[in-house]
DNA sequence: TTAGTATATAAGCATGTACTTATATGGAAA
DNA sequence: TTTCCATATAAGTACATGCTTATATACTAA
């Protein structure tokens, strides 16, 4: 039953507050790396390494846009996860509880500069 | 959002290809924990160490008879392991791919022994 | 090219995890 | 009681995880 092995390592993956959040914003939009930064309030490389799981487990995809790197969810393959996701918080009551009572964080490609 | 830490720290335990397993064969029937160690073919504080970590979650209730312990589950007010657990392979599914046809562990009362 | 910004990777460290073996506890039977 | 069986706990170990700081890469703009 390697089934049963393949779940749980993806279970695994959203077994860490970070990440499980992560994939419940990306349920709304895609998010860019200095979005996340901002609004997890948690250093860059910290941020990139729970991304590169994430995209390592194919439960996102990568676009890069200019000098962003946009994220998006790639989970219609996987009703697990579509199962743990749909029973989450909405995303915007999410936000609303992560410091900031809406994302101002701006990757602005014609200031070219990622800020608030 | 504490909440997300604490459904992250209930996946955390779903994320173990073991327990995953424990908590879909239990949706079944109740469980003792001589029945686990045969169907998992693994050592026996193991086993008890794993449902002592479910135990622990409140995500199994356990029942003491004789000298047996009988493990079920106790995920009513959590849906996001309820959607986790529908989506799995059913129980007899499971139970088929691990090795023995059926279970024919038997923990008899009547000669006091946990075998096959 | 050079400088600046966004993201990724590498290395180190503290902590957590899942197993092992050995031992303790709890209940049933003799 | 003593013995046996089922289960729990303790201690040790190998490995995984999530962060940090430092550095490398990718892209943009001047």
């Amino acid at each position: 039953m390697e089934l049963m092995a393949t779940i749980a390592d993806d279970l695994k993956l959203l077994g860490d507050k970070t990440r499980l959040t992560m994939l419940a914003l990306l349920q709304q939009r895609e998010w860019c790396v200095c979005e996340f930064v901002e609004i997890f309030n948690m250093s860059q490389p910290s941020i990139s390494q729970h991304m590169r799981k994430l995209k390592t487990a194919h439960l996102v995809k990568e676009d890069r846009r200019g000098q962003w790197v946009y994220y998006s969810l790639n989970i219609k393959d996987k009703p697990h996860i579509q199962a743990v996701l749909s029973s989450l918080p909405a995303p915007a009551d999410i936000v609303r509880k992560m410091g900031r009572e809406e994302s101002i964080v701006v990757c602005d490609p014609e200031t070219s500069s990622c800020a608030l």
